[in-house]
DNA sequence: GATGAATGAGTGTTCATTCAT
DNA sequence: TATGAATGAACACTCATTCAT
């Protein structure tokens, strides 16, 4: 019944899934997980409610697969952050930080917007922990070796930051002034200024 | 000639407003704004559905006047921070921002989940900007009188730092080390350590 | 304990009353039963809603007496219309219509709202009816004397004018040319022209 | 590919959409259309609420299709009455009109039911002002040629006692003796009688 | 694999009516 | 007599989900 081969079927799960993440993903950042309905998601992803359902047991689904993807991509990147110096490195994370508020404001978006919703879904707030304990210790780690007095308390407090950079990102839009900020931080933590 | 005195009557308005809005206040908080619908809200306060409409005007208009209520009640508190030393003026903004986390943690919680509807709804947009502007203008003149060397950029990153670590409380609940960060954020900026 | 004597009381129900039937009146005419609460019709009135129903058991209580009401204030009327001439007496009956279509337009409005209600409120059918019944035989006799050869096939379509003329009324309003076919109907039937 | 053959699909639609405006129908023309909830037009058609919005946006939606598709069915029934004598076409017309307030009731009730919603919906009045302008020209051009000394002014009489005889139609139905009426217009107006 | 017609529980909102004062 | 706070059933409408094809 079936003419085609397996390897090209599953390349047509591939495909769809992909499209369907895709809308799903910018639908969702731009609109809040409550406010996109699956319906929007299909259309935007130019197939049916019914083929959806094929790849997703349901919304609450979608969103958790689109969030372990999202986490995914972003898992490596900071292998290719890390310089000789650490002080680079550090200067290289700010970069990294801003260059992604940037070009990918949904992405920021999306992850807030999940932050949100910890109390209903467990998933959320086991990943935001897990992702927030490994970025502490690889920044206390990094403030360490550049011989700041308290890396812990400064580490925690450079985790913070990036946080609320992201939101008055998003508030502020395009009157946030990032590049101002940007310099200035990496004047204060790497290039030892105002010390 | 009136057949409940009007005070009387007054006094009933504001005890059912209360109940709503404080019912409202935490659902909200808790679960967001379009996951909490108008049953629970009424339910949570002890009233009826019909009866919500007769004080708020719509949900969206709950909202508002919850926003407008939150934001006039930590209005004033800013004046009575100041000391004549502006470091202790700082250090009294931080243990303020510490105490409102873990005293009034869904007050944060709230003004965050509006934040998130800013797309959404204008009113949302507008406050926050105001709020912002003038927190950052009240920063930047504490730590000029500080004789910070970037009084504007430092500012802008304990604006940041503000929101930041609301949001992380809010992820990370008890396991945040407030007590910890608080002092590290004392010393750091007025006592001068680590300078 | 009640200082009043009772005829004054009996002064204030009637004002009262009174004030309730114009508001209900000129507002259901006007945007139609259904569509006219009784919060409406209460703030109309310059009375709470509660007092309403000191008057009227229910909102459908409320235009029954509406029509009854309506119905009496133009029982007697047909008395003065009456002349010597049969043909004075029918000219005076399309003046009297066309007078009232100019100068209470809401109480044609507010029979045909009521026409309509009639599979709804028993009472409006059988007012209808009676009304109907009444008319056709004062036509009758009218048309009979002015020795038209059927009177009573034409007293019923005088009947159906009147209520289609009053529709077209409605429908056209500004741009219904009422003096031409007052005229025109006179002429018709008073003055013997076209015959 | 396609999982149903899209005639298929449109047959089922179409099946759908008959069966509610067939319910929707009759439920407006008896009790008009604030009077009839939605639930009602569902369980009439036997379909689910939900369903009645995939095929009309809003119920005044409903509505307004309802009254195209009515007014679409008369719409090229003038033609067919048109006769070489004008008098032959006039008398078609009265047997037309008769034959469809005894055929078709709940036509002429919902046309009236929406004429009142004249205020409520402009589509209504613009569709009822074309309508009756229409037809007036068409009745005049019928009356010159069959020498009425002034053919607006009886024409105009005939358009309000169509509507004024559907109006009483509504109201006494059974006992409206509507044989005599059709049987005296005809010899008044086509046969010469009376004159 | 893919569709979209169909469902029904749920949403925010309205409103006639009641009743303590 | 008069008020208006309070109720709850009903309303139009939405949407995640199912399933026959």
């Amino acid at each position: 019944m079936s003419p085609r081969i397996p390897s090209k079927n599953e390349e047509i799960r591939q495909e769809s899934m992909k499209k369907i993440m895709e809308a799903a993903f910018s639908l969702i950042a731009k609109q809040g997980y409550e406010s996109t309905s699956i319906a929007q998601i299909a259309k935007g992803a130019g197939v049916s409610k019914g083929l959806l359902y094929n790849y997703f047991t349901s919304k609450e689904d979608l969103l958790k697969q689109l969030i372990d993807n999202a986490a995914a991509q972003g898992e490596n990147v900071m292998a290719e952050l890390i310089a000789d110096d650490p002080a680079v490195t550090l200067e290289n994370i700010f970069k990294w930080l801003f260059k992604e508020l940037r070009e990918r404001p949904d992405y920021f978006r999306l992850l807030m917007e999940l932050t949100f919703k910890i109390d209903k879904f467990q998933f959320a707030h086991d990943l935001a922990l897990q992702k927030y304990t490994g970025y502490l210790k690889f920044l206390e780690d990094l403030l360490s070796q550049m011989n700041f007095p308290d890396p812990r308390g400064e580490a925690s407090l450079l985790a913070a930051l990036f946080d609320g950079i992201g939101i008055q990102w998003m508030v502020i839009k395009d009157d946030y002034p990032s590049e101002e900020i940007e310099s200035f931080l990496i004047n204060k933590y790497c290039k030892g200024k105002y010390k």
